[in-house]
DNA sequence: ATGGTCGACTCTCGA
């Protein structure tokens, strides 16, 4: 049995995070494999001298400006793959999901899409995005197998991921036409391995910029998931969400979410 | 409590 830590981090530009990063990485609770999102990093600009200071490994698919995945881990993946590889992806695709395996145990990090508003273009790719993910895991994974899908995917599944969620019915990461596409993924048969340790309200991995002392307040959403099949869920022992990142100097909006597996 | 900031990049867009 070893202990294994699995985070997710959308750090809103990894080179603007790298002191935040490191602090991570080298300190007491640095996770044995963390997922990013939004590293607005070309590949051919990737720190990865950075991770390797730092004994990491580091799998990454970026593009100029905007989106951006990597999977940092101790260990060496057996496998890497970018994009859903389903006959359809666009540029930014490949810039949005980012899958790694480690012996039997699968890791898909994804930045699913804002959507800007519920009748842009961007939310039309936002809800195909999930329907797709969801195609995704009936083709290459199994509920008895050890999956483990995390990310910043912009849904807020309950009234209790976020502050006064009446107010926000028509937000693209509210609406009921959102938490029903993200259902339809997780009823493939995932379970929500944050809210399984944590049940209390009050739990968030976003605060935004644009709000007055918002992380001081508390006034967040929880947009950063951990969803595990049930073969991997019943390995899960803790999660939590990583505040300290959020309360360094030059914090990204978002804060990293940690599971704790014991396989 | 998405007007209000931040980051990338040419100054405006995306979140």
């Amino acid at each position: 049995m070893r202990k294994i830590k699995i985070s997710t981090f959308n750090v809103n530009s990894l080179k603007a995070r790298l002191p935040i990063v490191h602090s991570f990485l080298s300190g007491g609770g640095a996770p044995d494999i963390l997922c990013f999102q939004e590293t607005k990093c070309q590949d051919e600009d990737f720190p990865l001298d950075f991770f390797e200071s730092l004994g990491y490994r580091c799998s990454y698919s970026g593009m100029k400006s905007y989106n951006g995945v990597a999977i940092a881990s101790r260990e060496r993946p057996d496998r890497i793959k970018a994009g859903f590889g389903d006959g359809s992806d666009i540029a930014q695709d490949r810039a949005r999901i980012l899958r790694a395996s480690f012996g039997d145990m699968d890791v898909v990090c994804t930045y699913v899409p804002q959507g800007k508003s519920v009748d842009s273009p961007d939310f039309a790719y936002k809800k195909q995005f999930l329907a797709r993910v969801r195609a995704l895991f009936e083709r290459d994974y199994s509920l008895q197998g050890k999956m483990l899908w995390t990310g910043d995917l912009n849904v807020i599944p309950t009234d209790m991921d976020v502050v006064h969620p009446e107010n926000k019915r028509d937000h693209v990461c509210v609406c009921d036409g959102i938490r029903a596409a993200l259902e339809s993924v997780t009823s493939w048969g995932l379970v929500d391995v944050f809210r399984k340790h944590r049940p209390q309200a009050g739990e968030f991995s976003f605060w935004d910029y644009r709000v007055k002392n918002a992380f001081a307040r508390n006034i967040g959403w929880r947009l950063d998931h951990l969803f595990a099949t049930p073969g991997l869920e019943r390995h899960s022992v803790d999660a939590y969400v990583v505040r300290e990142l959020r309360a360094m100097e030059r914090p990204s909006d978002h804060t990293a979410v940690t599971g704790v597996f014991e396989i």
